[in-house]
DNA sequence: AGTATATAGTTCATTTGTGTATATTCAATA
DNA sequence: TATTGAATATACACAAATGAACTATATACT
């Protein structure tokens, strides 16, 4: 994304065309595009290096994010905003990789237990300092406060979805 | 995604795990892509009944606000934040469809135009008044002045990427 | 002019993602 | 207990997106 101006122009000419179009609405959600774009880009580029991509790095991340390195698929798929076909392809990639290994559960034997392998987690903890200095260069021109009110804001208008 | 405040406590976890994780920007980025999605899922489901996909529409809408509904490609990947090989697959699918036309240009001739067709427009104005509510909708948490922050605190942060 | 370098766009092989159907298990209830 | 309906995960066919290589044109420099 260049030059975000040019957003704007845009703007004012679809709404000359169609004046009902909403301007505030249609300008977050963009920026909403776009920002996850150059995020996704950033991080595909970031772990290229560990054999791995965006998504397969989120799988990893969840996972580590728990007491026991361990979701049902279908908690994963939730929690990373992947399509549950897809977590099932995912983890079947970090299985072959060795980072993880399914399991079935005995107290609903539908579940499958996905755990972290200690080469997962020592993957893991290997490209994490990369992933540090990424997440700190994503938001330098932020300043803390203002963090904090983009996760206000974020967590707000996110409510608004799915009822 | 059910509960962010979850995503809270696995932060806490892997921070426990690993110190250096910083958290804040960490919210901030797994928010912007859970909200990616959302707006993604919704729109592809609401451009369904039109035979269009959200990049679909979105290529249609970023030729819509030009003064003569066309652009080059390369322009067009820029502002719809789409790689430049995934235009000409995206604009060819438009072309096939009747909404745009491809042109060569004759000051330079390596660049190609693509404009709207009438047919093209008139699509646009008949899926408009469905994107106009799916705006309002995925914002109604958001009071205007709290789009106006965002818009701030969101073009902020896209300033940080890409130099 | 001639050569090198950069830009615009496309093609192609591969990877990644989706929707739908299916098998299995569980939960509710008649 | 038998039956119905929901949930979990997967398989598979198809759709979409990416990276890298390639063609053609333009620009800069000597």
């Amino acid at each position: 994304m260049r030059d975000f101006a040019t957003t704007e122009a845009r703007l004012d000419i679809t709404i000359a065309k169609y004046p009902a179009f909403p301007r505030q609405p249609a300008i977050v959600t963009r920026l909403v595009k776009h920002l996850f774009k150059e995020i996704n880009d950033d991080a595909n580029a970031a772990m290229r290096r560990y054999g791995l991509n965006h998504p397969e790095y989120n799988i990893l991340m969840m996972l580590y994010g728990t007491p026991d390195n361990s979701l049902h698929p279908s908690e994963l798929a939730d929690v990373a905003g992947e399509k549950s076909a897809n977590v099932t392809r995912l983890t079947g990639q970090l299985c072959d990789k060795g980072y993880i290994v399914r399991s079935g559960s005995e107290d609903d034997r539908r579940k499958v237990t996905l755990t972290l392998t200690p080469e997962g987690v020592e993957a893991i903890e290997g490209f994490l300092p990369d992933i540090v200095t990424l997440l700190h260069r994503q938001t330098r021109n932020l300043t803390s406060d203002e963090q904090g009110q983009l996760e206000v804001l974020l967590k707000k208008m996110l409510g608004g979805f799915g009822e």
